[in-house]
Parts: structure tokens; sequence; C-alpha cells
DNA sequence: CTTGACCCTGTACTGTGGTACGGAGTTTAG
DNA sequence: CTAAACTCCGTACCACAGTACAGGGTCAAG
């Protein structure tokens, strides 16, 4: 909860301050009360995590709206969330999906480091197309 | 290795007609050999699997430019292949990371799901990164 | 009480990954 | 043989996700 300025916060998450400001734009960081009328920014310490959190999602192919709807996800005591549920659901799904799919990227790589040996020549002319077309990976 | 359109191409890999042209800008398909001088393209029906490839990767939060890295591995009877292997282990690793943290988000989703039941109302308060950061999930 | 490092808002610019269109030529079904 | 449907190339345009100023204000050290 230390108070943080906007450049703490953006060194912290490993980001650039133009990169903050333009998620509050986006929503996906509501502005922090400022001390009204001209003063700075002030971020608690769990706002770091939020912000690790968006760009770790973007590299697993979410959108910064789809990043939003994740982080609006929230199972609140005081509201029947019937609605958060079938959403948590459906990101489930699109989770499992990329998964799968990343397995299968794992094990052609993979194969395609046995196939290739550091030093030496190959055993085969192997692609990673092939590799993923080969069923007999995993 | 039935001779295809671009039309046909485009709609086996569900993409557009301009995103193929756009791709072989982009070097990630190589221009088929026209029949010189104002014929058309024409693909063999391994180029679909090629695109289906492109289109998977980057829901999995790769960018053409590594997809095309990607695509470029080849272990190459012909060919010392030390530099492929290199590339290949970087992007396992690579691989490796998004699916660790893609399990956490999917242990937060599943964590979300079960605090927040379809109906009647949640046992508490829970967010997706209140569920990422508990540890003791999974 | 000034100087330098930071912050403010706002607007403009950039790179990536397409999408749309204009003005042609080609192919194929009737 | 003609008309529709498709393709060609080139250029312009678009949304997304930042990134970079410009022209100020604020704050803390010396």
């Amino acid at each position: 909860m230390s108070n943080l300025t906007i450049g703490h916060l953006a060194k912290k998450a490993s980001v650039g301050v133009e990169t903050i400001r333009f998620y509050e734009r986006k929503g996906l960081i509501q502005q922090p009360p400022k001390p009204s009328s001209g003063g700075y920014r002030s971020y608690s310490s769990a706002e770091v995590e939020r912000v690790r959190f968006i760009r770790s999602a973007q590299q697993l192919g979410f959108s910064l709206r789809e990043i939003d709807e994740l982080l609006s996800l929230e199972a609140d005591p005081d509201a029947d969330c019937q609605d958060v549920h079938a959403k948590a659901k459906h990101k489930l799904e699109e989770v499992e999906q990329k998964l799968k799919r990343l397995r299968a990227v794992r094990s052609a790589l993979k194969s395609i480091i046995t196939t290739c040996p550091k030093k030496g020549r190959a055993a085969g002319r192997c692609t990673i197309l092939q590799a993923l077309n080969t069923k007999n990976n995993r």
C-alpha cells in the first residue's frame, strides 16, 4: 500500500510512464484520486500486480479488451454472479484451447530439437509444420 | 497438392484473400510461380496448413516476425544446423513460460468459477488477481 | 528561491496486422 | 462470345497498442 508515483509504478512494472496513462485512458487501471487540482497520481503497490498481469496476459495473446474482461471477473458475495460464472467459463475454454495448441507447438519444437542435433547432421529434413502434423508426437 | 487459387486457399484457411497476399508480402508464404505474365497464383494444399498455423500461433501471442522464425526452423540434413538447434531451444523456453502462465490463469479462472456458483451468492469476494496470488491454487 | 527531476494534459506520430478499393486482366459457365 | 466471377497490382485506409513531444505545473535539495 506504499504510495507510488506514476514513475515508480512504471518502473516496478517494467513499463513506460506513458503506458500507465494509456491503460488508464482505456479503463484498465482506474485513475487514482489525485489531491484535487494539480496534484500527482498516487498508486497503491497492488497496482503493480495489475500492470504485470496485463503484460503477461498480452504475451498469451489476449487483447486489452479481453484483459479488461478478465480483470472485471469478480465473484462478489453481495451480488448474484451468474454472469461472472458464465464469462469465466467461456474464458476458461479459451485458455484450455490455447494450452492445447501450445503443447502441440512445444512437442513440435522438441521434435525439431532432437531431429537436429547440436553437432553434425540431422537425421532427416524436418520443419515445424511436419513436426506438428506428425501425430505420433507428444 | 491440388492446385488452389488464392480464393480457395483463403476459404480453406478461413482468412481473406487480402490476408494471403499480405502474408506473401511479409515473406510468410512464398509467392507461388505464376504461369509467367498475367496468370494466377497456384497453391498446393500444403499451404492451407501453413496459413492455419500462422493464425493459430498468432492466437498464442506470437508476432508475424516470430512466426516467420518458427516456420524457418528446419532441420536440414544437408547443412550443419547448430543455429536451428539454438533457435528452437530458445523458442521452446518461451513456450514453456507461456504454458506456465496460462496454467496459472487457468487455475485462477477455476478458482473464480468455484467461488462464484451459478446460483446464489459467492462464498467471498474473489478477483482473478487475488486468485492468481493465492498460491494455494492449482 | 532557484534548479533539476519529476509530473500534468493534450495531441501527434509510429509499427503491426490487416482491410478496402480502383482499374485493370483472366477464366469459366451458359 | 459474352457476362459473371474471380484474380492481378498498387495504394489508401483502419484499429490496436503504444510512444513521443509540447507547453506547462510541482516538488525537494541545496
